[in-house]
DNA sequence: AATGAATGAGTTTTCATTCAT
DNA sequence: CATGAATGAAAACTCATTCAT
């Protein structure tokens, strides 16, 4: 099913930049065979199915996600709690970011209609709800945090997170004072980190940890 | 364009029949026309096209919406405040409602590409996000609340409902205790709305609120 | 099948201006409709099929064509025939003409394919092409034109008639010197007329022609 | 948008046994289709739209035309005008190319309704016209044909033989003595072309070349 | 490995016509 | 008389998929 390496990522990338110039709803075998320059006839050589094709993808940029997650284990819970709600910020004029994640939407949304991508896609969110509560639980035992249940309140930091995001895509950027995943992080943080931070614990800024963030891309 | 309310208000409760069974991108002027028992010649005698009617469809229920929320304005922002949180409960059980968020979900995702979609969707959003804001600042001013930025807060608020509910939408229904959308709801309570109160100040539970919205939809 | 005489003339007249506009492959009941502001149904209460309709406007309008043509057989045959061929000559600026003439072009070609047309049509060749061959064989009656074959004349004068109208409408105004039509008829007295006039017969000048039946259609 | 020329020219075929079958303004494609035996999809394949198909098939007629008037250059004015209309005469019983020739004129009842259909006939009208002006200047200035206006009576000419033509076709046979485009091409020749022919000048018969023209066409 | 040709099933849309009022 | 509502049949066009080469 699969060919040469370098093939079936070009194709992916196809997949890619069709969904953030089509949307999902308007994808065409068509759309995805221009933008990597390729016959249709090919895509499916590689990929019997439409479906088995967008699937392929999905896994793609789960594992690629996934992996960014993880080996950050050893570093203390309150920096790596800053750095999981960080990662969700991202400006409005960095059209790639926005378009790749409204790819990552639309596909959400067609979770419910396709037993595959839903799998893909519950694989994905546990990952990143449990490295939540992973994270807080850690704290917890630690005595960095007070003690609150972590499941909750990583639930809480998701769903915002993810909210946040959802809206900035499909909303533009309407907000007065930076961007909307901004807005939701600081407020995050005051909100939300800061009262469960335990007596003498200092966190980095948002800042500070973004600036490493985007140093860590630069590298790669 | 538009006949008889009752005719059209038909074919519109066919489009959201035809939403919550097949989804936005595989909607079919068909599909519609089926759960309305009505031909699809007549969906178009009185929507030119299927996006005239899936925009007459998303006015339609955002001026429900925006109907909904107003005329609330006299009651005290604390009781205000819990309501707007309680109306994004809704159990996973409630496959009706869910299908429905669902259907929205898939169109916002489509907005991006859609410039009529975009448009609703944004004015929806504004209103929303308003009154939450509304809502806060009322209450600051009359010292109900602790001084906060309305606008952040509601923005961080309005993230977390809205990425409660996507991912109940999306994720089904992996939740230990309760409905994501509760969990997330009693979380932004204890952890945000709680810590805002005034000295002295009592806000109604969750549970009251809830039993009050039911008992209002059903007089409806 | 016919209501008031005023009724089905709006509605005639609507025929008429929407074959003008849309032609005849593109034209529907609709476009009618919208050209004499009534409704479809009402088009179908008067005439029962869209065929109908068409036929009785061709009857109609060819009716009027024979109704001219007619009465002008007390004068004398070489004013008759300059008459006969002045009759076609039009500018290409008169838009209103113009667009009849490739009304009738139209339905015309669609003759073949319907056989109440196509009656219609010959009927309507019938008398033009007696017309002009009654008018030369009364010329060589009575001397005033050499003797000819009146048949083989007609038809020549009527296909370089009828050719010049059908290039001037659908191929517009390209001519240097005056319309198509103008030239042809200029052409046609000059090298097949003016050979067959009898000795010391002299025949009215074009422009002399041309003005009196501007004269006639301005009483009327 | 092309691919090889058979392929390409079998549906062009199968658009011309359709215009000839169904007429212009019914015509689907799906006549088309059948007529080649393709499926529809194939026909999109290879050209965009319906309209897109029609105009190839416009251009590719008139490109053989223009080839065919094309190289005869050579032979002496006297005979290449006889040849000129004796393209023209065509008997009823020839339903084939009846058919076809009606086909044509329809497209040119709608060339006022489509600009791209347009272009293409009012080139096609210019080549026609200006050949047969060229050869009566010929004519002129080598003193084969006595000094007229060339592109007067080219006018006359074409505009007699388009119109022979198009009665032809739509009125069917009525003619008592051979058909209508025969009996206006021998007395253009006798009424007009032989008064033309200088002293001492011959020009052949119309039998003559059109039984050339008929060897010329089985040989290819 | 790669492609162009080909297609069937389906999609939106059009339109003449009918019918209840 | 006159109309808006309604529909079935058919139109152009789309698209995932297959196949020969």
């Amino acid at each position: 099913m699969s060919g040469t390496a370098t093939d079936d990522d070009e194709i992916l990338d196809g997949v890619y930049r069709a969904l953030c110039n089509h949307g999902y709803a308007d994808l065409t075998m068509q759309d995805i065979a221009d933008e990597c320059e390729k016959s249709t006839s090919l895509l499916h050589y590689h990929y019997d199915t439409k479906d088995d094709l967008l699937v392929a993808f999905l896994d793609g940029i789960i594992t690629d996600y996934e992996q960014r997650l993880a080996g950050e284990t050893e570093r203390p819970p309150e920096q790596r709690l800053v750095t999981f709600l960080a990662r969700f910020v991202f400006e409005p004029s960095e059209g790639h970011r926005e378009s790749f994640h409204l790819a990552l939407l639309e596909m959400r949304s067609q979770g419910p209609f396709d037993e595959r991508i839903r799998d893909r896609l519950e694989r994905s969110d546990t990952v990143l709800r449990e490295t939540a509560a992973e994270i807080l639980r850690d704290g917890v035992e630690t005595g960095v945090f007070d003690p609150v249940d972590p499941d909750r309140t990583a639930a809480l930091l998701v769903a915002a997170l993810d909210g946040a995001r959802t809206r900035q895509i499909t909303l533009g950027d309407g907000q007065p004072d930076g961007s909307y995943t901004r807005v939701v992080v600081e407020e995050l943080l005051a909100q939300v980190v800061d009262p469960l931070l335990g007596a003498g614990v200092d966190r980095p800024t948002l800042d500070t940890v973004l600036g490493d963030l985007e140093r860590d891309e630069e590298r790669s």
